[in-house]
DNA sequence: TACCCGTGGTA
DNA sequence: TTACCAAGGGT
């Protein structure tokens, strides 16, 4: 695009997005703590997916200080189920910073926001321009492909020429005051027009500018992300029984689910011919420092994780003998209480089932028909 | 730099 | 059913 175009193209953009932006909930204040939040929990999420996270997690924690003196369980159970721990807790840390450092109020310069933990350079650009109208660029998944179809850029948009070029744009446009709503609007149009398939390119308030609209090149720009292989893997989850409760394990922080707590689980051959269970019991005593007997398969969940597609077999046990290992954080928990502990979503359900079973045992009492072991005593 | 980190929606 | 994708960042 021709820089002597910039500004009429950022009055086409503003009067369509006055006009068609959606009102979502992060963008009816200036807070640059609210923005924070909105802008963490986007990261690789659906608008659709955050929206009663972010409602929840503002009720329960309305400020920075809220923040930073809770618990970080207390977060990563307002989480539970969003994905990508490690952002619950890098706003954690970073609430810390933000009180301790700068005195509870929120920084304004990029570098400064860029160093706290969680923030990089998109988010930094983000919370700048929206909060404080500085003029600050940014790139996403919505702008990276706007910019791209825009100055038709048919490189790949991730190398270290496609990102130069694609900041600089991102830069250039940009007026001297009124980036924040620009770069809303930027975003806006990527998100709801300018989409990955089949763009609205007639309804464009744009298109005029852009180039693969000219050339009709739309559909191959901007090149798709490498295909990511997915590898197949086998899992066992056992609830281990005490009495009437279930061992639970606080997932440590170089692991997958980081911080969430899970029943006790770990890989098992792929080849599932033959189920081993002397190797689960020895698993299970390695890692614990229990003896089980194992009882009966109660369910088996399907599980995909970015590349990963998980065969997850869960199973009750019964403890009994030996002294839980003191290298890990271990809770005994009644199913009524799983409720308390920010668990990942195959724990959930096999904490759903759990209770489920614990129902139906109440409801047959006489053990006659049921082929599947009472989880009662 | 390449790889890791989750979950749900969509075609 | 599968493959792709989403307001990225950390290491």
């Amino acid at each position: 695009m021709n820089p002597a175009d910039y500004s009429s193209f950022r009055r086409k953009l503003i009067d369509w997005y006055v006009d068609r932006g959606r009102d979502l909930p992060w963008r009816r204040n200036h807070d640059p703590y609210q923005i924070w939040i909105s802008e963490i929990m986007l990261q690789q999420t659906t608008v659709a997916a955050v929206i009663p996270y972010f409602e929840r997690f503002l009720t329960q924690f309305p400020t920075v200080a809220d923040l930073a003196t809770a618990e970080e369980s207390e977060i990563l159970k307002l989480w539970e189920g969003l994905g990508y721990y490690s952002r619950a807790r890098n706003i954690h840390r970073a609430a810390k910073v933000i009180v301790e450092q700068y005195s509870g109020v929120f920084p304004t310069e990029l570098d400064a926001l860029q160093s706290l933990p969680g923030i990089g350079r998109y988010t930094a650009g983000a919370i700048a321009s929206f909060a404080f109208d500085q003029r600050a660029p940014i790139v996403e998944a919505n702008t990276l492909r706007l910019y791209c179809r825009l100055i038709g850029y048919d490189g790949d948009p991730r190398s270290r020429d496609g990102q130069e070029r694609l900041w600089r744009f991102a830069e250039d446009v940009l007026p001297q005051k009124g980036s924040g709503r620009l770069n809303q609007a930027l975003m806006e149009l990527g998100a709801t027009v300018c989409s990955v398939r089949e763009p609205d390119c007639e309804s464009c308030p744009v298109h005029s500018y852009c180039q693969t609209f000219r050339e009709g090149t739309q559909a191959t720009i901007p090149q798709p992300k490498p295909k990511t292989v997915i590898t197949e893997t086998t899992e066992v989850s056992i609830g281990i029984r005490m009495g009437s409760k279930f061992l639970l394990r606080k997932r440590t922080s170089n692991e997958r689910w980081a911080g969430l707590w899970d029943f006790v689980r770990f890989e098992i051959e792929h080849a599932a011919s033959t189920f081993d269970s002397a190797f689960v019991v020895g698993s299970v005593l390695d890692r614990t420092g229990l003896s089980i007997i194992m009882g009966p398969q109660i369910a088996v969940f399907k599980h995909s994780v970015t590349r990963y597609r998980i065969t997850l077999k869960c199973f009750t046990a019964d403890r009994v003998k030996g002294r839980l290992k003191a290298n890990e954080e271990w809770q005994w928990v009644q199913p009524a209480d799983f409720n308390g502990y920010p668990l990942s979503v195959t724990a959930r359900q096999f904490a759903e089932q759990l209770k489920q079973q614990l129902v139906n045992d109440h409801e047959t009492p006489k053990a006659g028909k049921t082929k599947k072991r009472s989880l009662e005593h």
